[in-house]
RNA sequence: GGCCAGGUAGCUCAGUUGGUAGAGCAGCGGACUGAAAAUCCGCGUGUCGGUGGUUCGAUUCCGCCCCUGGCCA
C-alpha cells in the first residue's frame, strides 16, 4: 500500500475561502474553449477591468521554454496582470493532472485570500474536469513500475497485459480498449501499487471546488470552418515568429527527447520530427495544422459533455464587451 | 500532331475474369481519473472523366471526345 500524494483534497479546499467577515464563498470563474478561439484575449480584457486573477488550465503553458508554439501570454502581459501556473516546470518534467489539481487549488485559495476572484482560463479539459468534478486519491506515476510494464509489453504484447487487467480489475478492463496502452499501463500501475482495482478507487471523488459558486463559459465559433481557418493562419504566424528556432533550441538542450510529454504537444511534435529528419518543413507544417484541428475537435467533445458551460461565440460583436460589463457588475455587487 | 501511361471518396491510390466499389489520410461523432496539446473507439453513395456502341446488365469490353503527365515529332 502506497500513500497517496498530499494533493490537497476536499478538506483543505474549504479552509481558505472563509475570508474574515465574509459568510459566502467567493466565486470561481472559468473560461474554456478550443485552442485558437481567443480565450486569452478575453481573459486579458476582463482582468484589466475587474478584480480577477488568471489561472491557466493548460498542460503546455506549464513548461518553461515553450512559448511560441503554445501561444503563451508574453512576459510583459504577465507582469502587468497576474497569471498563475505558467512556466512552473521544465519540459523534462512530467506535469500531471494530479499536480494541476493541487497547484490550481492552492492558487485559487491564495487569490481568494487577496479578496479577488480566480478566472480559470484554458482548454486542457482533463485538468478542468479534475478540478470541477474531482480526481480520485490515486498514487502518482511511478517511472519504475511503468518501465517494468513497458518491458512486459515488449515481450508479451499489450493484449496480454489487458488480459491481466481483466483478472485484476474486470471493470476497468471492460472500459479500456486492449489497444490503449496508456490506460492499460495506468490501471495496472495503480493495481500493483495499491493492491486495489483502479475502478474501485475511482468510485467516489469529490471536487476540490465543492462549495464555491462556479460560473463557467466556453468560447467557440459556432462555425467549425471559421475555427479551422483561424488555426491554420495561427500556425503560420507561429512559424513566422520563430517557432522552428524555439524547437531547435529545445533539441539543443540535449536532455529532451521526443518521448517527453512536453515534446508530444501539438506543433512541437511535428517540428521535432522534421528536425530529426523524418519529413520536410512543408509536411511538418501540414501535419501540425492537422493535429491542431484534431485537438480542437477533441476539446469540443469534452465541452459538449460539460453541462455547466455557457457558450459564447467570439465573432458576435459586442458580446465580449457585454460579458465584461456583466461580470464586472456582478463583482461589484459582491463588494469587490 | 503521333505513341504511351493515367483520369474511381475532399486527397493519395486499390479493385471489379461484365452483376453499380474499398483502403490509408483528411473530415465528422464518441470515450476519457497523475503522459491529456496524450491515448483510444466508431462512421465510407462516390454521375468509377464525357458520350455512343455491344450486352438482360458497362465503372469494367469496343469506338469517338475531353483532361493530366511522359516520350517522340
Amino acid at each position: 500500500m502506497v500513500s497517496t500524494a498530499p494533493d490537497g483534497g476536499p478538506a483543505r479546499a474549504g479552509a481558505a475561502c472563509d475570508a474574515p467577515g465574509r459568510a459566502e464563498k467567493l466565486p470561481v470563474f472559468v473560461l474554456t474553449g478550443p485552442t485558437g478561439a481567443g480565450k486569452s484575449g478575453w481573459a486579458e480584457r476582463l482582468a484589466e477591468a475587474a478584480p480577477v486573477e488568471i489561472v491557466s488550465v493548460d498542460s503546455a503553458l506549464v513548461y518553461r521554454g515553450m512559448d511560441i508554439g503554445s501561444a503563451k501570454p508574453d512576459r510583459a502581459l504577465r507582469r502587468r496582470l497576474p497569471h498563475h501556473l505558467i512556466d512552473i516546470c521544465e519540459p523534462t518534467d512530467n506535469y500531471s493532472a494530479g499536480r494541476f489539481v493541487a497547484d490550481a487549488t492552492a492558487a485559487i485559495e491564495a487569490i481568494h485570500a487577496r479578496g479577488k476572484v480566480p478566472l480559470l482560463v484554458g482548454g486542457t479539459m482533463l485538468y478542468l474536469r479534475a478540478l470541477l468534478h474531482g480526481l480520485a486519491q490515486l498514487p502518482e506515476a511511478s517511472p519504475e513500475v511503468r518501465r517494468q510494464i513497458d518491458e512486459r509489453a515488449a515481450r508479451e504484447g499489450w493484449s496480454s497485459l489487458h488480459a491481466e487487467l481483466a483478472r485484476l480489475d474486470p471493470l476497468a478492463a471492460e472500459r479500456i480498449s486492449c489497444a490503449d496502452p496508456q490506460r492499460i499501463q495506468r490501471a495496472l500501475e495503480v493495481c500493483y501499487m495499491t493492491g486495489q482495482p483502479i475502478s474501485e478507487l475511482q468510485r467516489d471523488t469529490v471536487s476540490p471546488l465543492k462549495g464555491y459558486p462556479v460560473r463557467a463559459w466556453a468560447l467557440a465559433p459556432a462555425d467549425r470552418a471559421v475555427l479551422h481557418r483561424r488555426l491554420e493562419a495561427r500556425f503560420h504566424t507561429m512559424l513566422a515568429a520563430g517557432f522552428l528556432d524555439e524547437v531547435r533550441s529545445l533539441r539543443a538542450r540535449g536532455d529532451l527527447e521526443a518521448r517527453h510529454s512536453s515534446m508530444r504537444a501539438v506543433g512541437y511534435r511535428q517540428l521535432w520530427a522534421h528536425l530529426a529528419g523524418e519529413y520536410d518543413l512543408a509536411e511538418a507544417t501540414r501535419r501540425g495544422i492537422t493535429a491542431t484541428r484534431q485537438l480542437a475537435k477533441r476539446q469540443l467533445t469534452w465541452m459538449r459533455s460539460e453541462q455547466s458551460l455557457n457558450w459564447l461565440d467570439p465573432d458576435i460583436s459586442m458580446s465580449q464587451a457585454s460579458w465584461n460589463r456583466d461580470l464586472s457588475q456582478e463583482l461589484r455587487e459582491l463588494g469587490l
